[in-house]
DNA sequence: TCTGGGGTCCTAGGACCC
DNA sequence: TCTGGGGTCCTAGGACCC
């Protein structure tokens, strides 16, 4: 285990709230080296070969490499070509995650996950069950690696944007405890591209400016940064400048929104074939909406050229969209209005404005043919559950 | 390097209403 | 006549995260 210790005396609880961000390691080649015990100590990497595809993850071998998430399969193959490539196997790995979730939650109250692997604990006014945060902290992560096989990363703060930066400062199986007051000194030394929401366009726009250390950020005045990066992002980088947690994961997520997109190689030309995926895209996104009672307000297409340029058009239309075969127009008259006719890398479709919708279509004035046509679409996705096909012929009713 | 797929949030401009 | 101010909804694009 590595530990990295902020403090000068021991964090106690009486010094305020208490954080813990845990983040499993390397989470999906983790769970291919525990059912593949022979892809230990091997550089390893979650992902496809070939032209248009990238790295997932990759085990901390592939890292030394200079592999990471994300990079293109291509140049990956390249920096490390004896990698053991696999196809990710997202329904063992979401079966792995509940499990460790699992024990995570039952280690105190205040709970959130934010992704497949990595979630907040709020320990604060923990003390009676757990006398130090840094106690507590080796505690769960043993019990995780006991009962799970995996290890965790853990980051222990007074707020969750120092927890989650501390839990990435040692990784693997690290453990990083920033108590309060070491705020600053802590994403000094993180330092300013590490930071969580600076990606590399705002770390290029400092640059301009001459910012290149989180210390230097912190000359600038509130007015100065928000007449170069507009008022939240202004907000956004000052307090995080001064370690001052902006409000992440505070707020609920306000919309949601339903999508998929696939990329081609190579580029989709025939028009008749791009109609057919958007079919299958339409029918997929709906069938996921249905099965959770949902209902969508816009139905948004996203095209990609060979060159990159990528647009989106939406449209938002009075009356509702309650069927696949009314995403499938819809997409198809988008497309009818931007399609340039070259050839296309990527095609996406996305339900947004997503709303509980059971009752709506329950309602008296509903029309009896949308009814039916949505109680068919369900039928085929209870089929599709138990294992049947369940993309429809290219002969959905048609505008 | 040559750029996946699934998401969230923000911005700026325009329409429309009071 | 020649133009306010605020609110809300919609659209397209972009930044960012895992």
């Amino acid at each position: 285990m590595i530990i990295a210790d902020f403090s000068d005396k021991p964090y106690t609880y009486c010094m305020g709230s208490v954080f813990f961000h845990i983040d499993l390691d390397a989470f999906f080649a983790s769970v291919e080296i525990l059912d593949h015990p022979e892809y230990r100590g091997k550089p390893l990497i979650i992902g496809t070969p070939g032209p248009r595809h990238v790295a997932s993850t990759c085990s901390y071998e592939a890292r030394k490499y200079g592999v990471h998430s994300a990079m293109p399969m291509t140049t990956a193959l390249r920096l490390c070509p004896d990698a053991i490539c696999i196809k990710g196997r997202m329904e063992r790995y979401a079966g792995k995650s509940r499990e460790v979730m699992g024990i995570i939650e039952s280690f105190a109250p205040g709970f959130l996950q934010v992704s497949i692997d990595e979630a907040f604990l709020d320990m604060s006014g923990m003390e009676r069950i757990y006398p130090l945060p840094g106690k507590a902290a080796r505690m769960l992560k043993e019990r995780i690696l006991e009962e799970t096989g995996l290890t965790v990363s853990i980051g222990v703060a007074s707020s969750r944007f120092i927890a989650k930066l501390a839990s990435d400062y040692r990784k693997p199986d690290g453990l990083t405890i920033v108590p309060p007051g070491n705020e600053e000194r802590f994403v000094d030394k993180v330092g300013l591209s590490k930071l969580w929401g600076i990606g590399d366009s705002t770390l290029s726009a400092l640059r301009k400016r001459g910012i290149t250390t989180t210390s230097a950020l912190r000359n600038y005045t509130k007015e100065e940064l928000s007449r170069a990066f507009g008022e939240k992002s202004s907000e956004y980088l000052y307090s995080i400048a001064r370690g001052i947690d902006p409000g992440i994961y505070s707020k609920e997520a306000r919309t949601r929104s339903i999508s998929t997109e696939r990329t081609f190689f190579p580029d989709l030309t025939d028009r008749n074939a791009i109609e057919t995926y958007l079919l299958e895209m339409s029918q997929e996104v709906m069938f996921r909406a249905l099965d959770e009672k949902k209902v969508p307000r816009t139905i948004s297409l996203k095209l990609r050229y060979g060159d990159f340029s990528t647009i989106t058009v939406q449209d938002t239309p009075r009356y509702g969209i309650y069927s696949s075969s009314d995403v499938f127009s819809i997409a198809k008259e988008l497309l009818g209005q931007k399609y340039r006719g070259e050839g296309i890398r990527l095609l996406g479709v996305a339900l947004q404005g997503v709303y509980d919708g059971e009752e709506v279509v329950q309602g008296e004035f509903f029309m009896e043919k949308e009814k039916k046509e949505r109680e068919l679409e369900k039928t085929i996705l209870s089929l599709g559950k138990k294992g049947q096909k369940l993309i429809r012929a290219r002969s959905l009713p048609e505008n």
